[in-house]
DNA sequence: TTTGAACCTCTAGCAGGTAGAGGGTGTACA
DNA sequence: TGTACACCCTCTACCTGCTAGAGGTTCAAA
């Protein structure tokens, strides 16, 4: 029997974090001591790995836990798993070209300064004057 | 004279918006009509859209924050905004370097689902073993 | 003068956690 | 068996960067 401490450590989650998913219900309510302290097995271990790698994958709670449903029910045709993936797939090969986007401003405008005064910085300028910009970014989030 | 309606609409930013960089001290607090409604000028217009333009770049508030004392004071030198234009460049290269390990984990994920049920979903599979996982994942922000 | 779009304040909510207060538990060691 | 102290508990509030809605007021055109 694990407690919470040891499957924060064998997971890299926090203490906090393995709570706050107990809480939104990503995580069962474990078995506890006569004190009241958690108490967790190896299938809570599976289980808090599989949505920590799903977290680094870039999975949104939401969608892990769609996963989460899928894999407790073995017989559930694959397609829907894939289908969440290959959407996981697309945002980040998005976010990706927005980046490159940003990249290619921000170096121009890094390689275009000057090292006078601020008042004819061209780092302040290019911020100042939107027209220059080449790039059009339609939403802000990373 | 401009409502924050026009305000917002000419610098494609939402009122409710425009009230809270109010509220946090980003934009000053404007005019108003005997009404008590917001009135802007054109300092009001530029400020507001130098902040639109550097958050579309990438830019925390706080450095906004920055690189607007900066830009009020002409006789500073222009090294600190470069810097922190620098700092903002090396983070997105950071963040690009992270979406590309986990597009190549995605794809490779993707590609060897078999289309069966979930009882031997690849994708299930991967998310399950961190083992295979070439990739080391520090922190899990965009 | 009337209509109705746009404005006002205030509060609460979103993701995905993190931090701290104030107190209780479990266990190793003497 | 006592005691130290690391760890656990709940609860609440905070973080970023907004967004939404309730309930009410103002402005400007027709």
């Amino acid at each position: 029997m694990l407690t919470i401490g040891t499957l924060g450590k064998k997971t890299g989650t926090k203490v906090q974090t393995i709570r706050y998913y107990e809480q939104i219900g990503l995580m069962p309510e474990p078995g506890r001591t006569e004190g009241g302290q958690r108490r967790y097995g190896h299938a809570e271990l599976d289980r808090l790995a599989f949505i920590r790698h799903s977290r680094q994958l870039g999975f949104s709670l939401e969608a892990i836990r769609e996963l989460l449903d899928l894999s407790d029910d073995p017989d559930r045709p694959c397609h829907e798993a894939d289908s969440i993936a290959r959407r996981q797939l697309k945002q980040i090969e998005q976010r990706m070209a927005r980046l490159e986007a940003l990249r290619t401003e921000l170096k121009r405008m890094v390689r275009e300064c000057s090292g006078g005064n601020t008042s004819d910085c061209r780092v302040l300028e290019v911020l100042r004057d939107h027209s220059e910009c080449l790039t059009d970014h339609e939403d802000i989030g990373a």
